[in-house]
DNA sequence: CCAGACGTTGTT
DNA sequence: GTCTGG
DNA sequence: CCAGACGTTGTT
DNA sequence: GTCTGG
């Protein structure tokens, strides 16, 4: 489990999501770092932890690779970082590879959110995790140095995983240790003493947390753009026949037909439209691409949407028959949460270095406001060049970070949301709004 | 004493 | 490095 | 984690 | 199925 991710966070972000507002924060190779919607094993992946050197309560902000190689690891041994990508939590203090880390190698992982691959017989459909309110997720790592023949010093970390919370047992039996708040990042970053461990290495059992299906197509890494994080349709057996018999081109397999919206909402033309816009653009920002038949079938079905409504409409089969039902899925239905998607298409790549061990004195934090919607989404995120020799900016719609909070639309949302305990239908549940992370600096 | 391992997934 | 197995 | 290969002989 | 590569 956990084994991709969505990482496209800027270096700014990491600290404030993981609520080190103020404190000293030290950069080390984040020239590395390349934002991916589709994060793997071996990626250089940012990674905050604390500084041993330097003020007692600074971080560093450390881009390691994913998949600990630990620092015993033979110098003639070949480097696998599919190996130890993860850390089973009931093993760390067992295992020789992660006990020696417990005391002062931990650190916090951060991406907005990760994939699960759900098993149906044959079919494997991922699925994307997240916060609804699109703040990132805190994971709990440990990493370790290791020197090659070549006296180069190689850090990498692992994420620690746990059983499943019971919101998503259905989807996978294990799930990463979500650190949900200040007290359990500060208690995992600082804490020498293992004692504590067992509170905060158990699975997440907030009700914040939300999923839906995405294109199977991000099994290829070449994939890693907007696109990944993309709703899409599940297709049952029930669906095929109905898109089927509206649409026989499909398995004709046709010059690109444009879309067909069999039936949509007015919202949804409109997101359909959009995105199809961003896909284009995206194209044609992209080396390689899978794109080929199958993704332009995933893409060109705005039909099919119907028929899963139903199974929402009707109730939530939440209350008490949630923890039961550990084979039924409350999965994903469409939900109107990510209108994402640049609106504007506009190019405006500029060429911005990060420096290496740069100091920032950026105390402009505004993670007091409640604010909400303030309509403002665009801000600067970071996308893959094409030789990752330098980071390129690019402006865009930055809505999809802040589009889960929408307060509007909420009885739609909360079906592919973590199961709440009463449905009352007033406020929403008591998470504290943190979206405010992403306003543009 | 030395030698060898040191890990996670998931498995129609 | 550190633990287990022989 | 997923995707893709999975082989030999003999070769200008 | 199993191994390699990303």
């Amino acid at each position: 489990m956990c084994g991709r991710g969505r990482g496209t966070l800027r270096p700014d972000d990491f600290p404030r999501a993981c609520h080190l507002n103020g404190r000293p924060v030290r950069h080390l190779n984040m020239d590395r770092y390349q934002p991916s919607y589709n994060v793997a094993p071996g990626f250089n992946v940012p990674v905050v932890r604390r500084d041993e050197e330097g003020d007692s309560d600074g971080v560093v902000l450390h881009c390691m690779k994913w998949g600990l190689i630990p620092s015993f690891t033979k110098k003639n041994e070949k480097i696998d970082h599919f190996r130890m990508f993860n850390a089973r939590c009931e093993s760390i203090r067992e295992k020789a590879s992660f006990r020696r880390l417990l005391p002062k190698n931990r650190c916090l992982v951060s991406f907005e959110g990760f994939y699960e691959w759900k098993k149906d017989g044959l079919r494997k459909q991922p699925y994307y995790i997240h916060f609804k309110d699109g703040r990132p997720l805190i994971f709990a790592g440990l990493f370790d140095s290791w020197r090659s023949s070549e006296g180069e010093i190689l850090y990498s970390f692992t994420i620690v995983t746990t059983t499943s919370s019971s919101s998503l047992e259905w989807l996978h039996d294990r799930m990463p240790v979500v650190l949900g708040n200040k007290e359990s990042t500060d208690s995992w970053l600082n804490d020498a003493p293992l004692s504590n461990l067992d509170k905060i290495l158990k699975p997440y059992e907030g009700t914040d947390l939300a999923w839906y299906p995405v294109t199977t197509a991000i099994g290829k890494l070449s994939l890693n753009g907007p696109e990944c994080i993309k709703e899409i349709q599940i297709k049952t057996e029930e669906t095929k026949s109905i898109s089927q018999f509206f649409s026989k081109k499909d398995i004709c397999a046709k010059p690109p037909i444009k879309k067909e919206p069999v039936e949509a909402t007015e919202q949804e033309s409109m997101k359909n439209e959009l995105e199809n816009q961003s896909t284009l653009e995206n194209k044609r920002m992209k080396a390689e691409s899978v794109q080929n038949g199958q993704q332009k079938s995933v893409k060109e079905e705005p039909e099919s949407q119907l028929t899963l409504d139903n199974t929402t409409v009707t109730a939530e089969p939440v209350q008490n028959s949630q923890q039961k039902s550990v084979k039924e899925e409350p999965q994903s239905q469409s939900t109107v949460q990510n209108r994402r998607m640049e609106g504007e298409p506009e190019e405006n790549s500029q060429q911005k270095s990060m420096k290496e061990e740069h100091d920032e004195s950026q105390d402009d934090y505004r993670q007091t406001t409640t604010k909400k919607d303030d309509g403002d989404n665009t801000c600067d995120i970071y996308t893959l060049s094409p030789e990752g020799a330098t980071s390129s900016i690019e402006k865009r719609d930055y809505s999809e970070f802040s589009a889960h909070a929408k307060p509007s639309t909420r009885e739609t949302e909360r079906r592919h949301t973590t199961p709440v305990k009463k449905k009352s239908k007033g406020a929403d549940d008591k998470q504290p709004t943190l979206f405010s992370y992403f306003g543009r600096s």
